[in-house]
DNA sequence: CCCCATGTTCGACA
DNA sequence: GTGTCGAACATGGG
């Protein structure tokens, strides 16, 4: 499910735990979403600590709590976080429950394509820092983007937009919509795009982070029908601005859906 | 039973 | 070394 706007929102579930002390935490070590985590540390670590922080960068996410400890949280294709009440049952996929007086804050995740990262120290860790700065900021800039593509030149523009590398939070649907509205077929090499189609490229980038962030991030509501986000998944869904079916084909390993006429 | 799923990683190959 | 592609991971829903 998740990408940028999803995993902002699920981010906040967590913030009823905020500033609060940890009492128990419920685990389960064998699930692969653990993988290098040393489980046994990291409940010995959280419990009686406290939730002091949280962010989120992209498809990541980062809490801080108290002893310099920090959890990372990748929700991978069908993992979330909720809050649920401090008395609170488990379920089958719920691989992590942090119990608090206020709430219980929950990771489920039934793929187990998700992943949990655990580090202490006194400033972020390196994977964390390490990443590719946020679209939204100063240092995403159409260079940067000619670059990368570039780089890219052979790959279909549609699988070079899901490479966290450069696109962090870029998802399945976020890079359909952004090709969509930049009127780019997605199978286009990513070094055939000319000048004034990659400034609109970069643009729409842009442009569908901020507005995802917008109608999303905050109670996880469906975007309008002028996106084509509401009409990918229908069965001869159509074009929001031609009418026109859209076509569903797999590419860069995804099933990608475009407008044919609008884009080009 | 079949096919599909908003993601990442690893190995093979050019 | 670099870039590209397909398979694998695990589960549930239609």
């Amino acid at each position: 499910m998740p990408e940028l706007a999803e995993v902002e929102y699920f981010r906040k579930q967590w913030d009823s735990g905020l500033r609060r002390r940890v009492g128990r935490v419920h685990l389960h070590p064998q699930v692969r979403d653990f993988r290098s985590v040393d489980t046994d540390q990291l409940s010995k670590a959280l419990q009686g600590g406290t939730l002091q922080s949280s962010q989120a960068h992209g498809k990541q996410m980062l809490f801080g709590f108290s002893g310099g400890y920090w959890l990372g949280v990748h929700l991978g294709m069908s993992g979330r976080l909720h809050h649920q009440p401090p008395v609170y049952v488990p379920d089958t996929h719920d691989h992590l429950a942090l119990y608090t007086t206020k709430a219980t804050l929950v990771f489920t995740d039934p793929r187990q394509f998700g992943r949990i990262r655990f580090d202490q120290g006194k400033t972020p860790p390196d994977w964390w820092q390490s990443q590719a700065p946020d679209l939204l900021s100063d240092a995403f800039t159409r260079d940067a983007l000619k670059a990368f593509l570039q780089r890219r030149s052979k790959a279909p523009i549609k699988a070079v937009l899901l490479m966290q590398e450069r696109f962090p939070g870029i998802g399945n649907w976020m890079a359909d919509e952004i090709l969509w509205r930049a009127r780019i077929l997605p199978a286009t090499p990513a070094g055939a795009i000319q000048r004034q189609r990659l400034t609109k490229l970069y643009e729409m980038i842009c442009e569908v982070c901020r507005e995802a962030l917008e109608v999303i991030s905050s109670d996880y509501s469906d975007p309008p029908d002028s996106w084509l986000f509401n009409h990918r998944w229908r069965d001869n869904g159509a074009c929001p601005q031609t009418g026109v079916t859209l076509i569903r084909e797999e590419i860069g390993g995804r099933t990608t859906c475009w407008s044919p006429q609008w884009q080009r």
